[in-house]
DNA sequence: CAAATAGTGTCTATAAGACATTATTGG
DNA sequence: CCAATAATGTCTTATAGACACTATTTG
């Protein structure tokens, strides 16, 4: 039996200048030296404990960010989609803030916008739709989004991320009502937003016993208004 | 860099006797030689375009089952979950009616109540909880269940299906409305299901225009009454 | 015609959306 | 005081559930 080539990569995805973009790797080896692509590499048999870890552990390698988020996409998988031979990419993906990666400053990484992007190597395109349909569809029922913003934030703030993602207004007392019955969310009590020529808004943050488990809920949030 | 031994694995589900159960099959090598586990595989890298159709095949060989439901699962790895050494299971999920399993006759396999199952080889265990919650999600806003159906059912069938994967009693009003409001299923004209002393009950099946491409719709099936 | 369950009509309860009003800021 | 938008109250609409009634069969 031939061995298969097995691998990991991560969609790293954050909002920024108002729209969804996903953080691509020049990469430094064939194939596709030189190309922008997913951050991905080996499986290390030696160093790593599972898929999850070496996936973790590549993110951190080839873009120096360690995400609180990062949950298994699906499995790529065949003959065609690596010029090496049969391969395997086990996929991810990973929700951060923007000034995560900006404060890592890699010159070998970049954001695109994820309307912009072309052709990529391998099959990441399309890993990278799967990832942009599951993160839409969480979204609609979860509590996902709140990993893309800041520790603190405002609701008008929160419900533009969903707006954005889900690229649909949402109706603003039904969104709020949403956010208050899930009861992941506190104020930070005394810290609102200044400086704008109108009523400020307050700050919330996920509530500590939630800040590691966060995710699902109930019933959804539906567009509207 | 070592190798990484990678399989793929089905988890075939049906509803016998009004429970959910799952295939078994008896190892025919080792590791687990003689014990009952999923029925499973290495991934061929001569025969298999990819792991999807490694899973198709390897159901089949191992069960001359073959499911026109197979969907992606999930993946499980790690160094510990095969005495072989580090590894992989691409794995996927399959629902059948019952009767597909019975005319394979095969004295290898045998079908567990998922609530009976004790210990398992490997992770497989893990694996079957991860296809039930994922059958269990599916099925509160899909069609999914239809797949444990003959090709011909009645409406007070399919709710009991549903109520038995849910395990919780359906409205019945709420029901058919959602049926109705999803538009796959068509009455079978002049087909009834006689032979009980009451009013007898409409056939339905699947259009034709789904008959191969189910599954998602807009709400949810919801429990109650 | 009695028992049983399929199938449907309709009222009630719950959840989501529309809209309006008040609150609080900077200029 | 005006413009802007946060925050909230409340009415309307849509969806789900409860319940009852009719339909059709077997024995």
């Amino acid at each position: 039996m031939e061995s298969v080539i097995c691998t990991v990569d991560v969609v790293l995805l954050t909002l920024r200048a108002g729209s969804l973009q996903v953080a691509l790797y020049m990469r430094d080896k064939a194939p596709f030296q030189g190309a922008w692509a997913l951050p991905g590499g080996y499986v290390h048999v030696e160093a790593d404990e599972d898929a999850e870890q070496a996936a973790a552990r590549v993110l951190h390698e080839k873009t120096g960010i360690v995400s609180p988020y990062l949950e298994q996409l699906a499995t790529f998988s065949g003959r065609a989609r690596d010029p090496r031979g049969w391969s395997v990419s086990i996929s991810y993906y990973a929700l951060v803030p923007v000034k995560v990666i900006e404060q890592a400053e890699r010159s070998d990484l970049k954001l695109v916008g994820v309307e912009q992007l072309k052709s990529l190597p391998f099959d990441h395109l399309q890993i990278i739709h799967a990832a942009l349909e599951r993160v839409r569809s969480k979204s609609t029922y979860s509590s996902l989004p709140v990993y893309l913003c800041n520790e603190q934030f405002t609701l008008p703030q929160l419900q533009t991320v969903y707006e954005t993602l889900l690229n649909e207004p949402i109706n603003k007392v039904s969104f709020r009502r949403k956010m208050d019955e899930l009861g992941i969310l506190e104020p930070v009590i005394g810290a609102v937003e200044t400086g704008k020529a109108n009523r400020p808004a307050q700050y919330y943050r996920v509530k500590a016993q939630f800040r590691h488990t966060l995710s699902q809920s109930g019933r959804g949030l539906n567009p509207g208004s």
